[in-house]
DNA sequence: CTAAATTACATGTACATACATACATTTGCC
DNA sequence: GGCAAATGTATGTATGTACATGTAATTTAG
């Protein structure tokens, strides 16, 4: 029974094993993918997460924390992701009014324009899928 | 026409979308579960992976190259991963007398030890999935 | 048999993940 | 009102990803 049981466990434990490694290949290759697609733009593809978060919220600004929760990867450190996107002039920060502890972020024109031709980049990859 | 086209290509954009979304939801979930317990060891999970392979080929040594292709992520930089393996003393490197471009891996005594940890950790962790 | 190409690995840089901590602001409670 | 707790963001450190480059050893081509 003991034997029997371990083994049953062994090969379950192998059989989820597998599946999780197959799991973690496969969205492993989708970001690879997606990545290189988005270099096309010199974004990373969480760069490119933070532009898409806030167009889709466009005019209105977000701030660090709204960005954050919308992020997939919930342990990306969100401030310095928006530096890099500052630093390349494609997102501005103003600090809030309502509450000053707040830093509002929105699109610049720039952004805006990248934006949209990382879209059309992504559609034009993925007509053939 | 066009516009059916449209819709339907811009649908299966979406559904395609999500699921890759949730494929790497899901897989980012598992990452994070599995580096969790890994923590317990004081290691991280690409360093936990290095160590089995290691366990796995023991007693005989690898060199780098045949670790990195066993590796799920193969953009890892495994000699930097062995780095941080070196310096807690987990393993060993011993250049190759028969090519002397390779560097040979093994587990140290340590290293086999702290394997064998992780493995019960690991089966205690999901005894009850 | 030597020069060039290849290989195995190490190292450098930019960016991201993961988590701890610091700092200012706001809020809630007395 | 004033002070402690909570909140929002920034920053620091260690590690990993992605990719380019450097270097030594080996293989191959001429």
């Amino acid at each position: 029974m003991k034997l029997e049981d371990a083994i049953k466990s062994n090969r379950f434990s192998d059989e989820r094993h597998k599946a999780s490694v197959n799991l973690i290949y496969t969205a492993y290759w989708l970001k690879h993918n997606f990545s290189s697609t988005m270099k096309e733009c010199g974004l990373t593809m969480e760069q490119h997460n933070v532009l898409r978060i806030l167009n889709g919220s466009h005019p209105r600004a977000l701030c660090v924390k709204e960005i954050g929760s919308r992020i997939i990867e919930k342990s990306s450190n969100v401030p310095r992701i928006i530096d890099r996107l500052v630093a390349k002039k494609l997102v501005e920060r103003v600090q809030s009014k309502e509450d000053k502890r707040e830093t509002l972020i929105s699109l610049t024109d720039k952004g805006i324009e990248l934006t949209q031709k990382a879209r059309m980049i992504v559609d034009e990859k993925t007509k053939g899928l």
